[in-house]
DNA sequence: TACTAATTTCAGAAAAATTGAAGGTAATAG
DNA sequence: CTATTACCTTCAATTTTTCTGAAATTAGTA
């Protein structure tokens, strides 16, 4: 059987059109040179060079180098492709967030982790909880960033970090001027707008207001507009609410409990792509920092 | 390093679902595949499966499947190319030829010889002989078919066969009527159409003919349109005249050296393709029998 | 014609691959 | 849930392949 390494000990004897200067070139002896080349020539079945001086080519001899080359080259494309990928420099990387994490955790740690790996491409989702689970397990993103929910099915949730949930109310509402941090009963006048992420709170006085509620949005945007506007109050994760718009006040609450948990959500069965696998990692050693520097706690 | 062989064994697993039907595919045992697979994991950098029940793959494990495939079928395909030239069954084939040749031995030799070998590329130069000496000389035909000459320079004559010059006159001349075959001093009265072939006659006689002629002519059918034409007379090698045109007669002449040799005209210094040196072969064990059924001594 | 430099040959040495047996480990059936 | 089975890995010994260094050969050159 022809093995590619006969065919780099001959292109690199036509080249230095030598066995001596091949062989130092391949670091063998000229000996194990001129073997590898007889081997060769008996197996693809003629002369590969006009003399025993190896400084002209046969016809073959000539297709044989044109064409070792061409294998040689790809051969080892290729394999440099596989060892990027494996070594997560090259590939791509889908990211299912929700909106808070993808707007102020992701940011500063895709550009670190990419900054050492230019090749890699990322695909950046911002959804719901829901449908990032949805998109873990789908296989649409590889790894995913939510609240946390019952560990069911085929995806695995790891915790990272979690943020108290806040009050926001507009500038001139009368809960502004109560004492900081407020307790339900503060509450128990104001109209409050219901959101996906405040829907997961699980305190009975919690459920209470939102039963009362009216109103529910999904968008932050216009969350904050109808707050704003005075329609009602809303209670969001303090990530979400890095830097409230003008007009509307965040103020804490007492509920000691009032936290979302927030987390990786990754495939249970299948194993990671090698990228995946080094964010995943990246994610877990840097989380804490950023987590530092956006001051939550 | 990483072997194209190794490639093949994983390929083999990947597509076996397992190591032990893979082992027996490859024709090694279980353990040999088994040590191989981790070697390459090793030097890829990574798991290509994702269990050690070899049936699903990794994403790395899928990339290498896509590219190892590839590259076995390219190198694969590029050996077989060089076997196939190797062997003569590819390739192209460039023939120089003086048209007697070309035109009465070549064609069964052609049609045999490219019988086992469809895929190889023939051009036939329809030429004489001092073009395809120079034709040969110049590279631009692998081989020629000339009459023989001093074996000047870089091209090597090797004779294969000679044949009688004979007189061609119009079917009415008085030639005709005369004892075959005829002596020079039978054509004393005779116009002498020169031509290519004829030239190369060293005789003194046909000399002393030539001197007197008129007529050049190096196309073989307008040769005959001027000897039917009557015009006068002309010698021309017998194979060039097997079938001679209706209203010209071929008449022997006695004068035993009057022959020409053929010969094959090749390249000294270069060594030839595959194709052409199995063509050379070919043309000299197959010519005696083609000469046989053409009649030429 | 002899000399020099390169190549090939050959036998032993080193390296790599393979085997067979033993020991694990995951799926399957009872 | 445990036993069974089939498959996979490991390990040391063995076989195969490749490499080396010296000697012989060959081609090119003085």
């Amino acid at each position: 059987m022809i093995k590619l390494e006969a065919l780099r000990v001959f292109v690199t004897v036509a080249e230095s059109g030598n066995i001596k200067d091949a062989a130092d070139a391949v670091g063998r002896t000229a000996s194990a040179v001129s073997m590898t080349l007889k081997q060769l020539e008996e197996e693809i079945g003629g002369p590969l060079f006009q003399t025993d001086r190896k400084n002209s080519l046969t016809a073959l001899g000539n297709l044989m180098l044109q064409l070792g080359l061409q294998q040689i080259k790809s051969f080892d494309k290729s394999v440099g492709i596989m060892r990027a990928f494996a070594h997560s420099r090259v590939g791509s990387l889908s990211i299912a967030s929700v909106p808070s994490v993808a707007a102020n955790v992701l940011p500063p740690i895709l550009q670190r982790f990419l900054s050492t790996r230019p090749q890699v491409e990322v695909e950046l989702f911002d959804i719901d909880s829901v449908q990032v689970r949805r998109m873990v397990e789908a296989g649409t993103a590889d790894i995913g960033f939510a609240g946390e929910s019952r560990t069911g099915g085929a995806v695995e949730f790891t915790p990272l970090f979690s943020d108290r949930f806040k009050l926001l109310c507009s500038a001139g509402s009368e809960l502004c001027s109560l004492k900081s941090p407020l307790t339900w009963s503060d509450l128990s006048q104001s109209n409050l707008i219901r959101n996906g992420a405040s829907d997961r709170i699980e305190a009975e006085e919690y459920k209470a207001l939102a039963e009362r509620s009216l109103i529910t949005v999904y968008n932050v945007t216009s969350l904050m507009a109808l707050v704003k506007a005075g329609l009602g109050v809303t209670i969001l994760p303090s990530l979400t609410m890095l830097g409230p718009p003008e007009g509307v006040t965040v103020i804490d609450l007492l509920d000691a409990k009032l936290r979302r948990s927030v987390g990786l959500v990754e495939r249970r069965d299948i194993s990671p792509s090698p990228i995946a696998k080094a964010f995943r990692e990246f994610v877990l050693r840097e989380l804490p920092g950023v987590m530092d520097e956006l001051s939550i706690a």
